[in-house]
DNA sequence: CGTGATATTGATTCCACTCAATATGAGTGG
DNA sequence: CCACTCATATTGAGTGGAATCAATATCACG
């Protein structure tokens, strides 16, 4: 049995129960993994793709760069996350990927992926249902900025980091948002001073305090109420996955 | 030899090249088509997923209706588009979808789906870059929304549609755009005065005018440059997909 | 203890919103 | 064929939320 506590063992875990002969390979997957540097960038756009990546410690980012130098955070990847899934398509970067913290992640090349999808095929679906949450975390960013006012956005966001932590729900009150406000407004498409002025608004209705990158959720219920969150589109129903092989076909 | 020019043959042509066993599985995918009117609903948030769609006709959208009575679209659907192909993970539709035109649209239940995928397996790697070219699109709508102005988004929004139709360039500079202001306003997080406004401005500059849901590109080229449109992220480079199979192997 | 990154606060500006009035046009029935 | 209606679009006036500019403040770190 291998160390089933790892960060994308508990994250994989949430859209399939695995047997034992898929933690086996996972284990492997992971097993040789990299340390990485806050600012280091994992790719870039344009850079052919021939690897998976996971995430196995630390925070990273996807961005993209416009001509006035100003920039776009298009997803936030936490620790467990699993990086570069689209690119399995065709075979190219489509963004620009940089570690907001430090961290460890391990590569998997291409090919032995495949090795991997024909001893376990579940784990091929299992991507293709993480791809579809990702699109969803994205739609969500997108009537966030669209029709959300900044207490709104910036509440809405905070949820969202908090309901996908893998921390039990009770431990989530309070955690580690390593990401400044320079970050945040990348991400919220706001200026650094409004998210400034926005959390310090949050604080004074008793919601949310925020101090060297700890956030401290003090009334989760109405925090989501005032930000409209629904955290449904962050579940994913895996009755329709292929279901768990018998353990004779896996031996 | 099947009806090659059907849109859903043409748009899938942008990314493999089909051999005649694979056009004439698609043809009968699209064998029977029922009719559709505009504000029809395809399906909503919720309901189960047991089906692909095809868009033989006409131009639909999905959308997100939020407690306030606004809605945000999230994304366009042209003729020939697949809909529904994130649903393959998870069996619920995650969004409203509905015709923004009278149209034509064709069924095809999953059970048929793998039938197919088991007979062209490219087919099944067609279906994961489309998926991921919608990725792209609405990344870079949140760019755009969150990043440029108006006169840019509205721009970069035309620019998109042009490049998405499957008309040849040339024949691409003036064409029906089947959405109200009420629903361009919609789609890019603007009001309805401001887009009017907006295409009043773009008129002004000589770029493009609109009269009647007909768009007529005045200048594309200034019109990208102003948008700071690069159509990268609607192209794919489909090396990386299986090779095209030999032909005996699907006789 | 000084330095540079990060955050707070105040003053001002501006883009896009809202409200409201008017225009245009397609469709309908007298 | 014209008058009426309803949906859609245009235009003007006024407002406001968030941006920008600028001046501290806080704090980690060497």
């Amino acid at each position: 049995m291998q160390d089933v506590s790892s960060h994308m063992v508990r994250r994989l875990q949430r859209f399939v129960s695995l047997t034992n002969a898929e933690l086996a390979l996972l284990a492997d997957m992971e097993r040789d993994s990299r340390a990485v540097s806050a600012g280091d960038w994992l790719w870039q756009e344009g850079d052919a793709a021939d690897t998976l990546l996971v995430l196995t410690e630390g925070w990273s980012c996807s961005a993209r760069y416009l001509p006035d130098g100003s920039r776009q955070l298009l997803e936030i990847f936490l620790p467990g996350d699993i990086l570069g899934i689209g690119e399995l398509a065709d075979g190219k970067r489509r963004s620009d990927v940089s570690m907001l913290t430090d961290g460890r992640i391990s590569e998997y090349a291409y090919p032995r992926l495949r090795e991997l999808f024909e001893r376990a095929e579940r784990l091929r679906s299992a991507l293709f249902v993480i791809a579809n949450q990702r699109q969803a975390m994205l739609a969500e960013r997108l009537v966030s900025v669209a029709r959300r006012n900044a207490r709104q956005r910036l509440a809405h966001f905070l949820c969202e980091c908090r309901a996908r932590l893998l921390e039990p729900a009770s431990a989530r009150q309070r955690f580690l948002l390593p990401l400044s406000q320079q970050d945040l407004a990348d991400a919220l498409g706001m200026s650094t001073v409004h998210i400034s002025r926005t959390f310090s608004s949050l604080a004074c209705l008793g919601l949310v305090r925020r101090r060297h990158y700890h956030i401290l959720i003090l009334d989760p219920a109405r925090l989501e109420r005032l930000a409209g969150f629904n955290g449904a589109y962050l579940q994913c129903d895996p009755q329709l996955l292929a279901p768990e092989p018998p353990a004779a076909e896996i031996q």
